[in-house]
DNA sequence: ACCCGCTTCTTGACACGGTCCAGAATCGGA
DNA sequence: TCCGATTCTGGACCGTGTCAAGAAGCGGGT
């Protein structure tokens, strides 16, 4: 009576993401489905919206299997975690494609942009102090358009 | 009975921080010494770390102290605070010049590093999606000398 | 040098994100 | 259908950081 978690007549729109973990050596729950595909709908959530996100699909859902899947997802490749400074983890779908984010100051909105200059040049650093470097993070902090207009706009 | 805030005696290599704060309109404290010199002294350290040099020097600080100081000299530009992921907030004295940051994945250390081509080439976004970004934010993510010689040999 | 007003420090409690653990439920192959 | 391994649940727990009220310290004016 609760989810259930293979339905024999779902389409193949369904049966793409559990080919998905099944090729990446995970089980296949209702769990992981869910949270793969809230992943997918809202990039750049927080563990806290992806679980109200897949209560909302499922029902309910325990806050230890939200972690779990989503750490065991990022730690396969499936999605990707970021954690900008001052707020929690977040978690987008778009793997593989060397991209960097733009975090606004003011409210916090994460958006996705493509590396300066085209190609991970930003893998080169000056001096590698004999370490062997695997990822370059970069974070572009401003403010958003909104509360640009918002605070140069005091009219009210 | 406390520590002394402000011993008369001090020779001028105490006054140089004092004027740096008194400079910056912050009120001198012998806490706030204190915790300037522990920066200083132990550069991308934790609130924490912070917290206990201060302690092995003045005797005894709370942590709310400890956080408003290093919320209040950063605030003012006189250290930097970075927050790398998965990891607390680390504080440095090195201001004013763009580095960058490479961390160890497998012990956490931290080291600087200049900018790759110099002149803060990283600023500039290929699409900046319409903010006005303010500082871009590099972190490489790599493995140290000594985790890679660990890794590598396994001899013993 | 003293005093007084404002700033800062201390102490304790709290909020939040994330993790650990033991037991129950589920998955999936035979 | 059955069984072993994996996964989910529910609860307690930990670390980092913040909030609030009262005591203590700093510093300018006299």
């Amino acid at each position: 009576m609760t989810a259930r978690p293979n339905p024999p007549d779902s389409p193949a729109a369904t049966d793409g993401p559990a080919a998905l973990l099944r090729r990446s050596g995970i089980q296949v729950t209702a769990q992981r489905l869910a949270i793969l595909r809230a992943v997918s709908a809202r990039p750049h959530a927080t563990a806290d919206d992806i679980a109200e996100v897949v209560r909302g699909e499922i029902g309910t859902i325990s806050r230890q299997a939200v972690y779990d899947a989503l750490g065991l997802l990022s730690e396969k490749g499936l999605i990707r975690r970021i954690q900008p400074a001052g707020s929690s983890a977040r978690y987008e779908d778009r793997v593989g494609d060397n991209h960097h984010h733009l975090i606004c100051r003011g409210c916090g909105r994460v958006v996705d942009v493509d590396c300066a200059v085209g190609h991970t040049p930003c893998l080169t650093a000056a001096d590698d102090a004999g370490y062997e470097i695997d990822e370059a993070e970069v974070v572009y902090w401003g403010r958003c358009p909104e509360c640009l207009e918002r605070s140069a706009d005091p009219v009210g």
